[in-house]
DNA sequence: TTTACAAATCGTAATCATTACGATAAAATA
DNA sequence: TATTTTATCGTAATGATTACGATTTGTAAA
């Protein structure tokens, strides 16, 4: 997803566009990388000054439902980016920038076997860690 | 772990043992289930009506710590269980009512090298779903 | 067993992420 | 441009967690 997709679904579902979530969008336009809602906050705080909490996560969510964005759960607290789910994956994600890296690889296919009558609704592997910058910046 | 050895690794740290920790470790006996804070404070509030925040949460961080409890993330709420780590392994968890089993298998074996020249520190793989018993409880 | 003192707990307030709501403003379209 | 629906504002509430000075309690030495 990219942020013309994202637009076009927006009004193709009804949604009224606004210079908001347009720059919401803009915010996220990176495809590699996640965020906080903190961050996002901030972002736009610096753009529309006195922006209410409420216009941001209640963008924050309808993006989320709508499949723009996903999300993940790191440090108890929600991370944020565009979604770029084509077909099933998992992420490298960098502990220090966000920044990740797809895994093209699935352990639930053999794992199926080894859950014979437990039913399984989802899963979650992520890979934490120093990307190649990040590692260069610490060292 | 049990709670006769946690009791046992307490005293060897110079830990006091208290009936407040001593129960504590009981609530968390079953070794095959996640518990939430919310769970345990309301367990220690049925015995010690009254009781603090700050006894409830502390002693969570001194277990986890010391490594007697294990915690994971689940709905940016963090859970509690006592800690079975023998050996690396990972869990599917009962979304229900959050029990676990084993999965012997670690995804990491082969992910290393899709990562090159990525420092990996740490990953986290959960399977999530419907127990047994749950399913029954949910037809 | 009492005493002494470090450690644990209490009572409560603060913090952080998130959600919620009535009043107002702005986008879409007729 | 007028109308209507939706989005946003301003702000307060919620839920999980953390923090702190005052008080109490375990523990070990006298």
């Amino acid at each position: 997803m990219n942020k013309k997709q994202a637009i076009q679904l927006l009004s193709q579902r009804g949604y009224k566009m606004t210079k908001r979530r347009k720059d919401m969008l803009t915010f996220f336009s990176h495809e590699d990388k996640y965020y906080t809602a903190k961050s996002l906050y901030e972002y736009m705080e610096s753009i529309y000054p006195g922006i209410s909490f409420d216009t941001v996560y209640r963008n924050l969510h309808l993006y989320h439902d709508l499949g723009i964005l996903e999300s993940t759960d790191l440090d108890a607290e929600k991370h944020f980016r565009m979604n770029c789910g084509t077909q099933h994956h998992h992420h490298f994600i960098c502990s220090q920038c966000g920044k990740t890296k797809k895994i093209n690889l699935c352990p639930m296919d053999d794992v199926h076997e080894l859950l014979g009558n437990y039913q399984i609704e989802g899963h979650k592997f992520e890979v934490y860690g120093l990307c190649p910058e990040c590692q260069v910046l610490a060292s």
